[in-house]
RNA sequence: CGGGACGUAGCGCAGCCCGGUAGCGUACUAGCAUGGGGUGCUAGGGGUCGCAAGUUCGAAUCUUGUCGUCCCGACCA
């Protein structure tokens, strides 16, 4: 073994280093908080970008871009998206260097240079675009206006995570405008189904859509909505939002409009996201000791062919019969990839593919050749199997498809077994610190209570389902008369 | 920002306590054998020991400073 990973069980968060860096999905980079993306990294990222980019459209939606930097005071408009975003800031102050005279060879900022005005590196882009939509929107005939962006922004957070958590990251935003809050209230939950039935048909991960209480929602939001997951260490994470931002922006950026009966209002708008941070969600949803474990529908390559052989002649043989399969094999729409580099052996390659998450592998030698087989190994089960050469390429995509399905049912029974309800306190701490997982349970609705059980126990409630049960009950800190039961988590 | 660990060949590490020719594994190069689960043997190439200053005849090793990374916390739409 060349390349050893961590153990879910002995250290987890070691375990998930391994696969991104061995796995070979991003580095470390030259700067703090940052991570290079890699090209099997980049290739899973472009894989869901397409998809989404396509659910965008199909929702009526087109693409823009807008600049990286914001002007502050732009930026400080709306009080509560400022406030929220202030503290992880990165602030552009200067605009030039120079030759340091103090010492050769080294440059330093040039004093001379300093901005007028600071420029805020977007931590997301309400501000900037709203004060763009100011001049795009008069009527109603303008409306809605409804516009993605495909960028990078940038936290500056604490402490970082690959994926998780980095100081840059990239992301989609939507920033909607509409005429009626109903309308816009419509457009943040069509959305969310939008990021949910991504999440479950794509990436195979089954979450749960719900509101955010007060404390959790987004700065500048009048409610926000989102998906949630659950990761293999009962740990939560946030997989997506869609805000509902009211006419918060609108008022802070002066954005108005004349109605059918020439009547001013502001608009209404939306902004909804998600980022980078999937592939960290995809990474622990499925994976295993061995290695990832990645979708078919978004995996980079579906299918990889092994020779194994002995001598130029086998090997040539092999090369006629996997040039024949793989046109078909593509054909049918697989990604697939011979590897015949002579460097690697079986088994190393084997391994390697295994490491990366390639759903199915087909190896192929001259026994095979001789009975007009190959041998298929399914990367989920670890289950290897002959298959007959006729009907080979209907048996691939069969199971590809069927590869997808089965590593939904698994985490969606680990989710199933891991929300678990609690009644009082003393079952709610325990279950958080030996089951973990989502806990469903009584909340007296205040911001208080809610602050002083993350005090108490690090736990955050993740949501309130969407269509959830009303049930009387009582707040499981306060006991407090309570209506219905919320989500907690231990959350990333 | 607090606590911990670390910085020596592309990667993973030993050497440091007790100063004296920079080493191991892996990867890389070449050759032969091998080839159905991370090949074996042989021969090679590759390092201003994070950076800076100090002590010393002599520093990877001792002292001081500095930069950076990772992990745990605090923080986090």
């Amino acid at each position: 073994m060349s390349k050893e990973i961590a153990s879910r069980k002995e250290d987890y968060s070691q375990w998930y280093n391994d696969l991104i860096i061995k796995g070979g999905l991003a580095d470390y980079s030259a700067v703090r908080g940052c991570m290079v993306i890699k090209p099997y990294g980049f290739a899973l990222w472009e894989n869901m970008r397409d998809v989404l980019d396509k659910m965008f459209k199909d929702t009526g939606h087109q693409n823009a871009y807008f600049p990286l930097f914001v002007p502050k005071s732009l930026f400080e408009k709306e009080e509560q998206n400022a406030e929220g975003f202030a503290k992880e800031c990165a602030v552009v102050t200067h605009y030039r260097l120079k030759l340091n005279p103090e010492k050769k060879g080294s440059l330093m900022v040039d004093p001379e240079s300093k901005l007028e005005e600071e420029l805020v590196i977007r931590p997301t882009s309400e501000a900037i675009i709203w004060s763009t939509y100011k001049g795009w929107i008069q009527s109603y005939r303008d409306l809605p206006l409804l516009i993605n962006q495909w960028a990078n922004v940038v936290r500056w957070e604490m402490r970082t995570r690959l994926f998780l958590r980095t100081a840059e990251f990239l992301w989609q935003e939507g920033h909607t405008a509409h005429a009626t809050a109903a309308e816009a209230i419509a457009e943040t939950k069509q959305m969310l189904e939008v990021y949910a039935t991504f999440a479950e048909e794509f990436m195979a991960m089954p979450v749960i859509k719900g509101v955010k209480t007060p404390n959790e929602r987004f700065a500048g939001a009048v409610d926000t909505y989102c998906i949630e997951a659950l990761m293999q260490d009962g740990k939560a994470l946030q997989a997506g939002t869609s805000h509902f931002l009211g006419q918060n922006f609108a008022k802070a950026f002066d954005v108005k409009f004349s109605d059918k009966e020439n009547k001013l209002d502001y608009v209404w708008a939306t902004s909804w996201g998600v980022s980078t941070r999937l592939i960290g969600a995809l990474v622990m949803a499925h994976s295993d000791d061995d290695g990832l474990v990645l979708p078919p529908k978004l995996a980079p390559i579906q299918v990889v062919i092994v020779p194994i052989y002995k001598g130029d002649e086998q090997k040539k043989a092999i090369d006629e019969k996997v040039s024949e399969l793989v046109k078909e094999l593509k054909g049918a729409g697989v990604k697939v990839k011979y590897d015949d580099n002579e460097n690697a052996r079986p088994g190393w390659k084997f391994a390697e593919y295994e490491l990366k998450g390639v759903p199915l592998r087909i190896g192929i030698g001259a026994r095979d050749l001789a009975n007009n087989v190959v041998e298929v190994a399914r990367r989920d089960t670890k289950e290897k199997k002959s298959y007959p050469m006729e009907g080979l390429t209907q048996s691939i995509t069969d199971l590809l498809n069927e590869i997808q399905k089965s590593i939904y049912e698994k985490a969606y029974s680990f989710r199933e077994q891991n929300v678990t309800k609690a009644d009082t306190w003393d079952e709610f701490v325990q279950l958080l610190d030996e089951k973990t997982g989502f806990i469903s349970a009584h909340w007296d609705g205040t911001g208080e209570t809610e602050d002083k059980i993350k005090e108490l126990t690090k736990a955050t409630i993740r949501c309130i389902p969407l269509d959830n049960p009303q049930e009387e009950g009582r707040c499981i800190l306060t006991g407090k008369l309570s209506k219905e039961r919320v989500l907690f988590a231990r959350a990333y």
